[in-house]
DNA sequence: GCACAGATCTTGAGCGCTCAAACATTTCGG
DNA sequence: CCGAAATGTTTGAGCGCTCAAGATCTGTGC
């Protein structure tokens, strides 16, 4: 088995503490978030989104790109917040085939109901954990990770993240 | 809005990169090995922990233990595993309610093929965009991270995870 | 021995996600 | 203006995961 740039040992040992360390952290506010306000993090994303957006509306692209999720994803997660009354779609004024996610008030109660105790969750699971150091070394290490991924579309073959200045 | 404990800035930035950067090289990377080896990320590890233990065998529990995979979730995955021949289960010989899952030949031949363009996707995605520091702040972070969750079983109210010493 | 709690694993239903395909609309080229 | 390509969104099938329940076995106390 002799790949071209295989791991190092430091390299073996930060990959496994991440994909097991990190696997658990969002299992686990999965869950939380799952018993305290019966949605998954996904969906919940999706909310914090949208209050924050001007009249607390979106453009389904705009919002799915936010929430690095595939435009199919977003639909049918809207669709369940739809039926749940947390949101509600509208035609877009400027585009006749875009659509425009609305949080309703309930969306947005339920929203302030379950932030309190989501971002405890964050905040023992993983900020308790680390020095202030170590916050901003997260950041800096996701920011890197993030930035070039979402710029370069894929470098293989197809090229699905549109790129739409 | 008034939590107990919000997130200040530096915590606020340092989850949202978290959230965007660890989401979007966890879905790339899944998107990679689907189309190379024909199987999610999940599926990946159950065979590298296989291949890595002694006579490529072990128990499902330890198997669903290092893979912090739910029993159920392990077993719906191996009885995939094993309609694809990638894997075979057999009665544990000491303890007759237990399993024991194999990895077969094939199995390993295709974990194999699918390692190096696996570890290429890890290195280009990840390692590439970190200094050698940042790859021990990582490893410190999640190390910190994973420990204590995997020790204490869960604070509110059921605890799922045994802790079998 | 025997009942009973606990451990190990499996099963089935329900749901979210992915992928490919469809649809509607806009944009571009002639 | 008309057809072709591109864009924005939805839909349906297939699959993996979660949860609750069940089946099987082990260990303990009587």
């Amino acid at each position: 088995m002799d790949s071209p740039r295989w791991l190092d040992d430091e390299e073996q040992r930060a990959w496994r503490a991440f994909l097991f360390g990190g696997r658990q952290l969002m299992n686990r506010l999965d869950r939380e978030l799952q018993a305290s306000a019966g949605m998954p993090v996904a969906y919940y994303e999706v909310l914090v989104g949208l209050s924050e957006s001007p009249g607390r509306a979106m453009r389904m692209s705009e919002l799915a790109r936010r929430a690095e999720s595939s435009p199919s994803r977003l639909s049918h997660a809207v669709a369940r917040l739809e039926e749940l009354g947390w949101v509600r779609r509208e035609a877009c004024p400027t585009d006749r085939r875009g659509a425009v996610a609305v949080l309703t008030d309930e969306g947005f109660r339920v929203l302030e109901a379950a932030a309190a105790g989501h971002v405890e969750g964050i905040r023992s699971h993983l900020f308790d954990r680390l020095s202030r150091e170590q916050v901003a070394q997260l950041r800096e290490i996701f920011e890197a990770v993030g930035r070039p991924l979402s710029d370069e579309p894929d470098p293989p073959c197809d090229e699905d993240q549109s790129c739409p200045g």
